[in-house]
DNA sequence: TTGTTAATTAACAAGACTTGCAGATTGGCG
DNA sequence: CGCCAATCTGCAAGTCTTGTTAATTAACAA
């Protein structure tokens, strides 16, 4: 997603305002790999900022991915997270921590056999277990 | 999945006794390939059933599941759906109605980079529009 | 800087989906 | 037939998310 300077002009070009919990929101997301919830991203800002909600987070939040600044990534158990990474890119979930990863993949080589359907998108899920949680010193 | 009789079997064969409910939710999805949710199997069943339950339903889709004889598909948005289909396959889901639809792919071909992660298995949404959403005579 | 106005916030409640629990019931064995 | 564990049902509660509303606040212009 875009820097946080650039969001605020977004949200100002759509009418939408400045705001601190916005501010405090954008500068979390911004250069965070760690596909973090609502949940998570407001217990990160609400050490600074006391007052804010969890309302104001997902609301802003959903804001993001309405203006395609933010991806929301909803895979199975739990909450949706959130990624900034924009790019078209797929992910890996490891089964023993739960963490995400951005996987880079080209697609274009799939034959896909799809009778009628018209594809838009493909998402992949590789499911497994990341580098942490497989290396032996690792036995949580 | 297998067949009503073969899954009686297997219950029986872990301990777990055969039940009208249990043989009324085998009979119901043998050789469905709706994708079902937990709710709509119960709204099936209790027409000829009055006295079953929605709890007893996931009871049951979650035993099978867990014996791997059925597949849970959650994907964004609303309530889990499940599959008969055991085999190794992929999903295409219509933004329109909903629906979803199996897809055979070959990902034989595909190189993962993953650096450390050791993947397990790998699952593709298709997003799209199917065909009878597609279709000019369909403008719901 | 200050007023105006529309957008935003916080707090609460409720909605959707799923699971936990307790007590009554039932299947399958001897 | 009778026992005992497994099961069923109905309800409550849990998790994640969104709706609502009154009060607050930012943006803009004078």
């Amino acid at each position: 997603m875009r820097t946080p300077s650039e969001l605020t002009a977004a949200f100002r070009e759509r009418g939408l305002k400045n705001t601190p919990q916005r501010q405090a929101i954008f500068a979390h997301l911004h250069g965070n790999l760690g596909h973090p919830t609502a949940e998570s991203v407001y217990v990160a800002i609400v050490k600074d900022m006391p007052s804010i909600s969890l309302r104001t987070v997902y609301q802003t939040l959903n804001d993001l991915v309405g203006m395609g600044e933010l991806t929301s990534v909803d895979l199975e158990g739990g909450a949706v997270r959130f990624d900034p990474n924009i790019a078209d890119h797929h992910h890996a979930l490891c089964h023993r921590c739960g963490s995400l990863a951005d996987v880079d993949l080209d697609l274009s080589s799939l034959s896909l056999q799809l009778d009628g359907f018209h594809p838009d998108s493909m998402q992949v899920v590789v499911h497994g277990q990341c580098a942490s949680c497989s290396s032996p010193s690792e036995t949580p």
